[in-house]
DNA sequence: CCCTTTTGAGACGGCTTCGTCTCATTAGGC
DNA sequence: GCCTAATGAGACGAAGCCGTCTCAAAAGGG
């Protein structure tokens, strides 16, 4: 009977991604319970939120992990990375959006922790020479999280087709959309 | 002393792009009106955002006429309409996330339009052989909005430096992260 | 088979925002 | 200097959503 309370974390988190502005009940709905006990699990909405976000964070340190971003070269790191995060595409891309709106508020400082590990990698990017160094590691950690919700997006939308998301976002981000001549 | 609505507007969408969810009053504040009057130019939040809407419309297809995307390299032309962009992209960012509210809603004609022109924009740079072919134009397009609205956010934090914001977005986007050997 | 725990349904008040309205004030043309 | 039109300030009810509460029903263990 009782209710698992990380499928109902993971249901919300389906929802609002598809819609940033569902409401309690709605998303009480979608995961098949009763408003009441959807607040006896998280007491307010800014509860869940901040439910979902740990979850986000929990999802991309372990990703983070998995990815191994020390190992091998960076591209092919930052390739593993993309087709790992995949699943959680759209709760990042949630996550993401509804940063924006804590307009003063202090951010999680996990964030920073996700953000350090990544910027690192581009770094190291940049020092085996793999990547250039005109682009910042923070704007390179940046443009990874747009084009992830970018690509959650238009795959939601029918824009692209699901199985060329990690390969439309890994290739745009590391090579760009110029023709290569070498390799 | 008649109320400059254009101006309403652009103040509008410069608060807006800042906080999303800003109410009516604070939108009148920040235009300097009172919400009485501001209710006279726009019958409601979703008046407004609709004309914010047509702006961001009229900006665009103003830009993209001023960028000239059929002169030229398809490389130039794209450095060129990220430049030209770039005074809109707080605007851009906030209706491409605004889009993703409206989630049956049929979107504005509009910006197919737009997203015509941009497709054949890089679909030019295709049948020139200076684009890959393996990403899809409609993915391209997609990416540049996720790029300048990323781009937006990040510079409205002090992540990038604001001077650097077409140069960055447009040289991933081109170029990618990865160092050329080539030219 | 009973008893405890969890859930669902719904009601309730409160809060925020919205849209409308009124009325006094002010700006600016004539 | 008057007259008209626009504005500001504020009140008002309506609507939506939230958080809490109650109570009956259902589940499931002992």
């Amino acid at each position: 009977m009782s209710v698992d309370r990380d499928q109902v974390l993971r249901s919300a988190a389906a929802l609002l991604t598809r819609k940033a502005t569902s409401t309690m009940d709605e998303v009480a709905r979608a995961a098949g319970i009763s408003r009441a006990t959807l607040h006896r699990h998280f007491a307010g909405r800014d509860a869940l939120v901040r439910a979902l976000e740990e979850l986000g964070l929990q999802e991309c340190e372990a990703v983070l992990d998995r990815s191994e971003l020390g190992a091998g070269s960076a591209q092919d790191a930052l390739r593993r990375l993309v087709k790992e995060i995949e699943p959680h595409a759209g709760l990042l891309a949630f996550l993401y959006t509804e940063n924006q709106l804590f307009e003063g508020d202090t951010q999680h400082e996990g964030w920073a922790r996700i953000d350090a590990r990544l910027a690192a990698l581009f770094r190291r990017g940049q020092e085996s020479g793999e990547f250039r160094i005109d682009l910042t590691p923070a704007w390179l950690t940046e443009a990874l999280y747009g084009l992830i919700g970018s690509g959650a997006w238009a795959v939601q939308d029918g824009r692209v087709a699901a199985k060329d998301f990690s390969y439309m976002i890994a290739e745009l981000l590391i090579g760009g959309a110029r023709r290569r001549v070498d390799s």
